[in-house]
DNA sequence: AATACATATGAACAATGAATCATATGAAAG
DNA sequence: CTTTCATATGATTCATTGTTCATATGTATT
């Protein structure tokens, strides 16, 4: 069921998503498409971690790292929490590992 | 178990994938990070298509549509095969189908 | 072989976006 | 309140990339 089957265009027009959420569900995807946002994500997968130590861990500057957390933040994909003088990141929610994991499983075969 | 816990950078940098596979991680994603390239995999989805017909679905030119097929198919996301004088394209395994529902899964939330 | 149809490709252009640099904001310690 | 430490931000630069246009390749038909 549900096998492919030769259809009219007008009626795949229909069956597509909405222009809005295709639009969306690629500017989710271009945002882990990015090497410098993977290394953070998967590194706040192992623990939370502020700016700083964000930045010695990939050996890039602070500001790089800040830039490219302040989009992941604009994506809740991270949350921040001050403590101290220092900005503690995390991931914001399981999903986004289950987006990571499912690209690595990807990649590895 | 499992549990984030304090570490110290030496021990999160051995914990993260190989450099090397983040860079691929992100190449992926880069790929599922275009409306066009998202539109195609979408409806390849509903349906095997040949180029003319997925530029009529999207209202777009042949020329863009070939661009982007070359570039899906050279990141093994689809497949091709001659069809007398079209080239009929679709999805290259069940892996691309769980990436993008687990895109839309996000973006419905 | 010549034509028509379907797709691919290369060059050029415009837009996007990531890193850098300089600087601003914010919090805590003296 | 001034200094220091941590982070954020704005402007600039440079590289990447998606689309367009023109044209090439490939297949079938007559």
């Amino acid at each position: 069921m549900d096998e492919k089957q030769a259809r009219s265009i007008e009626e795949l027009q229909e069956m597509q998503p909405d222009e809005e959420i295709l639009y969306d569900i690629a500017e989710l995807f271009k945002i882990f498409g990015d090497s410098t946002r993977i290394k953070i994500l998967f590194a706040l997968e192992s623990a939370e971690l502020c700016v700083g130590d964000i930045a010695e861990l990939l050996s890039m500057t602070q500001s790089a790292i800040s830039h490219q957390l302040r989009i992941l933040k604009g994506s809740h994909l991270v949350r921040s929490r001050r403590e101290g003088k220092t900005m503690v990141y995390s991931l914001a929610d399981a999903h986004v590992k289950t987006m990571l994991d499912q690209g690595l499983e990807h990649i590895e075969e």
